[in-house]
DNA sequence: TTATAAACAGACCGGTTGTCCTGTTTTGTC
DNA sequence: GACAAAACAGGACAACCGGTCTGTTTATAA
């Protein structure tokens, strides 16, 4: 009786991320060892090693491959294809609320589990983290930019607006982790959507339309 | 020479506890390891293990004991005295803000930051840390009420309001503490504060206030 | 085929971790 | 003072962790 073997390091890398993400998400990095991932993903510690050298190199990869395009597709992607940057904002909080509701439990925004176990711990970490934190909230602020300057539909200082929604997001998602109950994100959403047009403060006047508004695709 | 001890078990477990709250606060829970604890605060094993059988004990006990007290005290107490709710969350934005930007690093929020690596690991923990944030939201949606009642300076949704001003706050306390920036706090404030009466939406008209306050709790 | 490097297997090791255990000292009570 | 319980000291230990190391198999190119 033989048994084959056949090499394939990108299905193996791949198998490798897949385990370490789910469980990173699930368990965090600290409680996450090695020897879990490997019986997880049936992966020798030989081939682990080959691929990723360090546990750190592993986690590096998961947010820069992982988390990175998760921030991605669930909120940059849907609200650059909305009609408006507030019309994502909702649409995302909702998606995500009755995702969570129909999975029964909430595991929590990847990037922040992964934001406040290893953002202090090393700054490698840190600055990937925080990159994909500034691209999430200057996606949204451009969007914002964007419905200025075409469709003229008034709104907060985009800068502002973005940052909000994030921290909003965030920090919702922590209470939905804690508590267990999604809830919260449309309470979040609700609140957010009161955000009215920058009134005070030495903001720049709306913005008068100067283009004929553009058909939505 | 002779050294003497003297059996101090309140002040011991105060050490202790000092210490925990401080080390889990800047490294986490798994990765703060009790020989750590026991250095930095002078104190041998059996000491430890005498007040806090288990190191799942000891984080018990900071969180019901120190991190429900931090809450209180930079945000319950400091908003109940405000002249409003809004006024409140304002001050209190503003002065973490200002403190973080004099100490020069930004070690995130202990709630948070426990609450992540915590709540998922294990259901006591999830649940103490779900408490405070409870406490925390009510505080603020009863000062509201209480505003609206006696003082009638509109505002929106008390519940709405105090839900998103805490993931707010919560979410922009994980971006600093990964950009190590505190200004993402003033820039959510001013989100914050752009927060209109609830105009719209089928929601329910205010509240008639019918019964007189009860005590909370 | 042969040479060469990549891909993988699996054992091994030093260090650390949390907990337990046995003893000693202090404190409070009668 | 006698005595029991609490408070504390400090070592021991088994389990585990991450990383390394050596060896084998597979793919690739000449």
């Amino acid at each position: 009786m033989r048994k084959k073997r056949t090499n394939d390091p990108e299905g193996m890398r791949r198998r490798v991320l897949d385990v370490a993400e789910a469980t990173f998400q699930a368990r965090g990095y600290h409680a996450s060892s090695l020897g879990d991932l490997m019986a997880a993903a049936g992966v020798t510690g030989g081939a682990l090693h080959h691929h990723f050298p360090t546990k750190k190199a592993l986690a590096l990869a998961v947010i820069e491959e992982r988390v990175a395009g998760a921030v991605h597709k669930t909120w940059i992607e849907p609200v650059l294809a909305a009609s408006s940057a507030r019309e994502g904002v909702r649409g995302v909080f909702e998606a995500v609320a009755t995702e969570l509701e129909e999975q029964g439990y909430v595991r929590g925004c990847p990037l922040n589990n992964l934001a406040h176990e290893l953002s202090l711990a090393d700054d490698e970490f840190r600055m990937a983290l925080a990159k994909i934190f500034a691209g999430w909230r200057q996606a949204i602020a451009d969007k914002m930019r964007a419905d200025l300057q075409s469709g003229g539909e008034g709104g907060a200082d985009p800068d502002r607006f973005a940052a909000l929604t994030v921290a909003a997001y965030s920090g919702a998602m922590s209470i939905a982790k804690t508590s267990q109950d999604a809830g919260v994100l449309r309470e979040c959403l609700r609140g957010l959507e009161s955000v009215q047009p920058s009134s005070s403060g030495p903001t720049a006047r709306r913005r008068r339309r100067v283009l004929p508004r553009q058909p939505i695709r």
